[in-house]
DNA sequence: GTGATGACGGAAA
DNA sequence: CTTTCCGCCATCA
């Protein structure tokens, strides 16, 4: 088991700060936790254990989960739109930053 | 200082 | 449309 990334650094304080600002109803990509590290957004999520980071809200930048019908069931129920098989997310419809209209 | 890993991203086939 | 491969960055041993 490799241990714990350090928690405390300012870059993992500000993926886990992002990802709890992500509205429910809404999700998120590791890109958007750090653009320049999403591999590193992931690692900190997998770590946090903090139940206050919504981190079912965080899927990849194409929509497909990562942790499986886990998510998927914590992402439906906030009514965020899931489709297909396996499911994923409709990131057109429920990415957080990108209400904008793509026409 | 070097090598290896990861809840990823984007491009190519 | 799906599957495969390479590349990125930060952290850990």
């Amino acid at each position: 088991m490799r241990r714990p990334p350090d928690l405390t650094t300012d870059r993992a304080r500000a993926v886990l700060g992002r990802a709890r600002a992500v509205p429910a109803g809404h999700v998120a990509a590791y890109s958007d936790l750090d653009p320049a590290a999403p591999r590193f957004a992931g690692t900190i999520l997998s770590a946090s254990g903090d139940p206050s980071v919504p981190w079912h809200r965080i899927v990849r930048s194409d929509g497909s989960l990562t942790q499986g019908e886990r998510q998927a069931k914590l992402l439906a129920a906030e009514g965020v739109a899931l489709t297909g098989d396996p499911p994923r997310v409709d990131v057109r419809l429920a990415r957080w930053w990108s209400d904008v209209d793509p026409a």
